[in-house]
DNA sequence: AATATTGTTCGTACATTTGCGAACAATAAA
DNA sequence: TTTATTGTTCGCAAATGTACGAACAATATT
């Protein structure tokens, strides 16, 4: 695990740093239909806050948006969504729990 | 994967959130010794910060820190680092990548 | 042209995070 | 008892995050 990946999993772990996020990926995840209302409909907060929270999760790389005039189409970042996967994985494992005194 | 669930890897998320603190984490994964000095040493900011990054690591149970007067020796937290894997593996796996038209 | 629909962006308010040095607490050593 | 060692906590400053409603932009409908 090198620099650049550690900074890549912190950026990645940072975007999934909050139960909304999560919640709209796991939702994202569940749907073949995935339109900004969709989303919103599903979640108690205003459409401004649900837009900032797609944002981050877009800067972050693990979804997309696509407009479908007049709607915006959102769905998980398949390539991404694999190398964050990955990352992940190979962080857990740097811990491999035997031989340590800790 | 449950609301509790949901709650749950979005904690870890955030502690994982930050490059210094995934640092720490692979530091303390790769060694036997781990006291806070160890740690400090190995990163170019202050001691009360880094302090700070391993309080939230053990506020969101990641790691343990007991006391061997003077030192305080740090640890990865076994079971809780075992749940983030699985929460995590859980997360991912959510998208299985087939069939959905985004 | 006026109106409706769909989301984003703006402006604001408040909370949290990050970072530092200084001060402090607890024990060990001189 | 004084001094040194080891980390935590405090107080502060600056940046970032979260949430809202209002305003806006782009297109479609009447």
């Amino acid at each position: 695990m090198n620099v650049d990946a550690q900074e890549l999993v912190a950026t990645f772990a940072k975007a999934l740093g909050h139960p909304t996020r999560i919640e709209i990926l796991v939702f994202l995840a569940s749907q073949d239909s995935c339109f900004f209302g969709d989303i919103h409909d599903e979640l108690p907060i205003a459409k401004s806050t649900v837009s900032q929270h797609l944002k981050e999760l877009r800067d972050a790389g693990l979804i997309k948006g696509e407009i479908e005039t007049p709607k915006v189409r959102y769905c998980i970042h398949k390539e991404n969504w694999e190398t964050a996967r990955r990352l992940f994985s190979n962080l857990f494992d740097v811990f491999d729990g035997d031989g340590l005194v800790c």
